[in-house]
DNA sequence: CGCCGGTTTGAAGAATTTCAAAGGGAGTGG
DNA sequence: CCACTCCCTTTGAAATTCTTCAAACCGGCG
């Protein structure tokens, strides 16, 4: 079950080089962290709340997500995560985990211990300062999320985190066909959202009788970006996605750019 | 308007020994950082988004918070700030502003730029640790209302809200007669917990009814912070605050521990 | 075929917002 | 020192959004 570094973490890679190029120094050492390889099933937990991981997890496949578990027992989840995410990039400085992380669908993801984080930063302390922009885009879309549940409607909500899942998986050159690559239910939707289940299945068959987006097999498809966008009221900017490689395509969703 | 560097930043070295004492060169070094000093009144923006700040800048007295004003004009604070706080640490490595940040009170802050913290950073890597881990505690807080926005009924949310603002005031040696030390309006309440004023007034009297927190003047007093905990499904594990240099009291707010 | 996870539907109920107006306290200017 | 103003709090009542509950539906899969 576990193997050693295939040249898998190229996903890393991409996406450390959203703001600026990497070195093919910084590059080379990326790829030759030392690495345990694993596939969760949908459903499993990667870490726990509480726990002290002494690792953090790179996504290589699949999709994660971000969670708390409030006191009634409802689920908020915080962020999904794709391709070249590390969710757990955090715990390298806070030693507690006070959150947990999941697998939503069967998910491949490659272990990466602190110590060789912690070497690879201190050796590139570039690549340091580009992990460290990495969680603070992290922190942006919470504040984009928060802004969404606490002051948007429910349409709206719908619409904009479509659209960021969307826009994310074009940047890493992914979802070229419009439809979001990973099936996403309308319960997950909705704990991400704040949302019940019942209303997000209201909310989608608007969007649906609208053309916007519809269920595409197990998937969603986008069928009018402009609009879509329009009534999500979303605006990239708060992805921090410009001076991607394929900005090519990445732009046509970015209106301002840093 | 502008005078430079009285030893005034000592709110920051407070704020960094939170998990791990600073040496003494490492302290030496942030208190000799160069500093603009300005104050502000209350409404007044400090940087706006879009914006492409130059410096970043440390409270060191008043209250100020991040914000966004969604399409339909209803603002959502992400976060409030007090003293200690570096509330736009993210612009050092986020070109753009994706938020706002403007003082809720008479505030005073401290501009440092990014040139002065780049070179504190790189030669003293274990202060850039330190930054990196405080905005990550933002982002941990940013979870923490997410979950409190998005599934977590309006009383809840409120008391929660106050527990928080407490115990981070009391981690930085203020209130310890239990009133919060800032006012903080109603409706700023409800733009930071997604909810209309009146609500959120409607709230406050519960809490009021039940012996749990009152108006004290303009103040907020928490008469039972058990109580007001309990039904604010608040645990404080999420504000990282272990090893204050204050232990003592911050310990008493504190069930888990780093 | 029958189960399973996910979607869809309808109807009733609850939480919260909106609107509109009154009340209160602290500071300001006459 | 009073009157006035401003900002914030408080109140009532109606409207709305969203949740809950309960059940049916649907497509894929063992």
């Amino acid at each position: 079950m576990a193997v050693t570094s295939p040249p898998r973490l190229s996903a890393l890679v991409r996406k450390l080089q959203a703001d600026s190029k990497l070195t093919n120094e910084q590059s080379a050492a990326i790829l030759a962290l030392p690495a345990i390889f694993r596939e969760f099933r949908a459903g499993q937990e990667v870490v726990r709340e509480g726990d002290r991981p002494s690792q953090c997890c790179l996504i290589l496949d699949g999709l994660a997500c971000r969670f708390k578990i409030v006191g009634d027992g409802a689920r908020q989840i915080h962020s999904y995560h794709i391709v070249g995410d590390i969710p757990d990039l955090q715990s390298l400085h806070l030693a507690r985990m006070d959150h947990n992380l999941a697998c939503l669908r069967s998910t491949q993801v490659a272990f990466i211990t602190h110590t060789a984080l912690r070497e690879l930063i201190k050796v590139h302390p570039n690549v340091g300062q580009k992990l460290w922009r990495e969680t603070l885009i992290d922190a942006s879309i919470f504040r984009e999320w928060m802004s969404n549940i606490g002051r948007r409607p429910a349409i709206t909500r719908i619409a904009h985190v479509l659209c960021e899942l969307l826009v994310r998986y074009r940047a890493m050159g992914l979802a070229q066909d419009m439809v979001i690559p990973q099936p996403i239910t309308q319960t997950e939707l909705g704990d991400a959202q704040g949302l019940s289940t019942v209303h997000v299945n209201r909310s989608m068959q608007e969007l649906k009788d609208e053309g916007l987006a519809v269920l595409s097999g197990r998937n969603i498809k986008i069928l009018d970006y402009e609009r879509l966008a329009e009534i999500g009221d979303f605006d990239p900017a708060y992805l921090h996605l410009c001076e991607m490689p394929d900005m090519i395509e990445a732009r046509a969703y970015t209106d301002r750019c840093n």
